[in-house]
DNA sequence: GTTTGGCACTCCCTGGGTATGACTGCTAAG
DNA sequence: CTTAGCAGTCATACCCAGGGAGTGCCAAAC
């Protein structure tokens, strides 16, 4: 791990051999497997070498003396990096994701939650979706609707499609008409405003000027705040079934640590959320994080894949794909991309003009 | 289990013994044991004669010679019929789940999902909640609201506090005093009914009543049939983790059966409505299915508890429970009873009049 | 200098054999 | 009917040796 020097061709070709041969075989690679199955045109003994040279730079690593080697985080890294083969979608799959979305949802959030289960059917592990943070969308219109004189309800619609619905109850009589004329004036000065720019004071302006009662104000307040709450993800995840297939957590304390942490929307979302907050631009490239970049101690083991997604011009949410670090990364990578690519078309497609 | 003679006393007693120390150890128990830790007054001797009896009655079986004891399905059944003190809420848990509900969501969906996580929490196992089937709620209101000239969203309300909502796409221009003009009809002559009296045809005079373009008819229809729509079933689970933590789920085909058939939310909405479907009568009272009772192979070593809830006077639910055979019947029963009376509650009180 | 074959060594895994312990069922005596 | 005692059964744990996969090193070949 101390130096870590450039590698020559035959390293990164070895390298790349093993971290391939591993992800297929889930087993510890040896030098004899590797010289036999591909043509690599020297012997094992020399193999030997390089892997040892390979495991002294912290590319790979051996579970017991007398095993086969298995990449590193670092060698897995280098392999994403620089030496793996990208891939396309295969036609197959590309079919699967089209005809998901052709019949998806217009719902914002059942949206998110089918896509998830079509990203973990097609990619065999746990796939995660971020919807669109809500306060870069643009206010379309609000109506507070009468249902009876001590209740009313408000719903907020963005251009995300989602309407912030809340019931409400009035401490005094309420008339439908009140409501009418407060509706229509918040809809005529606030019409394409992007959320985040509508100011609780603005909100109390329009309130005042078409007569409003102190009590509506605040109601109107809150459903703003709710339309456009950050601190509610608008999380889904699903196929964690498909870890309890993998090799690697057939071990039931690992398997149990990672649920419970996938159980927990709060460190779920933070887990995923790292890929909106950075800095890096959104460039719509998938990301990848391995082992212990993640963080986490649970899932040291496991691998993300997050690719940002965007609809409009500004909102943006992230895909993700949770596995074991031994995952087909060039294919999760094109899955997420693909599958990301199609549902910001949908969205897109779908948003409330 | 060919004959099933009437236990007496004694077996009684020791079968519901065999039953309480399973429960709580997991192991197959044996005479020995149970003549040490319950004060039988008789020697093990005559406990082993006993037991022999009851497993040629079909009550419990020895998974191999020379073990002790498990319950068969049938022992279980006993147990829960006949044998088992029943059990009172805790303090705490009283607490916990009023604690819960006091702060809990007004929309249907966050409730059930909600209740699920508190259920799952305090029960330790997997909690499953449907909710009421929405064409036994009553129409409180319609609102067609104009977005542009091109598309509208309408919004239905329920007594159930469930807003169907759906974004409409015109083909042809439509004005906002149309949608305002047909929201007011419908309201004003459909105000408190059944959700299912509702026929297409009075909604279909309603709109021509107000001069609705056979679009907007259409619209108004699909906006109903959404609403009350039964085959969306409004299912939530939570806590498949905590299935990990028993030891008869440390197989790993064994588990992952139970998770895909949980994950499936088909499958689990059939296992769960059994208890709506049946004619039994919804006396509030829990109702447990044990192994082999509940139909699906995969399922054969889990139980279940179900218990219905009730809001208004009509809207019907149902909690449940999942977890291992070997579950504490007793005090799962008393979680469920006690987490639907208070569900029940909190939406009546929460419910829109 | 690099590559290669050979060889000794390490360590995991498996399978057989055995001891152990927790049961039961049976029998005969109380 | 109950009980003590005893023989028998079976799963589990344990030890141990053998096999196998793989490495590291060295000396010879290229």
């Amino acid at each position: 791990m101390i130096d870590k020097p450039e590698l020559d061709k035959r390293k990164a070709f070895i390298l790349a051999t093993v971290v391939y041969e591993y992800i297929n075989t889930a087993e510890p690679v040896g030098s004899v497997t590797l010289a036999q199955k591909y043509n690599l045109g020297v012997s094992s003994a020399t193999i030997r070498n390089e892997m040892a040279e390979l495991e002294a730079g912290g590319y790979l690593v051996q579970p017991h003396t007398s095993a086969g080697r298995v990449p590193s985080d670092a060698g897995y890294r280098t392999y994403v990096d620089r030496l793996m083969p990208p891939e396309q979608l295969t036609k197959d799959d590309t079919r699967r994701i089209r005809d998901q979305f052709r019949e998806a949802s217009r719902e914002l959030g059942d949206v998110i939650e089918q896509t998830t289960r079509l990203l973990s059917g097609l990619s065999g592990n746990l796939a995660i979706a971020i919807a669109p943070s809500r306060d870069t969308h643009a206010f379309k219109h609000i109506q507070l609707i009468w249902l009876s004189a001590r209740t009313s309800m408000v719903v907020v619609v963005t251009s995300g499609g989602v309407a912030a619905q809340r019931v409400i109850e009035w401490q005094t009589d309420v008339a439908a008409d009140d409501l009418t004329r407060l509706s229509n004036a918040l809809n005529s000065r606030l019409g394409g405003r992007i959320m985040q720019d509508v100011t609780a004071g603005q909100l109390d302006a329009i309130c005042a000027d078409s007569g409003a009662s102190a009590e509506m104000r605040e109601a109107v307040r809150g459903a703003f705040a709710q339309a456009r709450q950050t601190d509610e993800p608008g999380l889904a995840a699903s196929g964690a079934q498909n870890l309890l297939d993998q090799p690697e957590f057939h071990d039931l304390r690992k398997l149990r640590a990672i649920l419970r942490f996938v159980e927990e929307q709060r460190t779920l979302y933070d887990l995923v959320a790292d890929e909106l907050a950075s800095d890096a631009p959104h460039t719509g490239q998938p990301h990848v994080r391995i082992g212990h970049e993640l963080g986490p101690d649970e899932l040291s083991e496991c691998s993300v894949v997050t690719v940002p997604y965007s609809f409009g011009d500004r909102g943006v949410g992230v895909l993700a794909i949770l596995g074991p670090r031994r995952m087909p990364y060039a294919r999760l990578m094109a899955l997420a991309s693909g599958t990301a690519r199609s549902l910001g078309d949908h969205l897109n497609d779908v948003e409330i003009r």
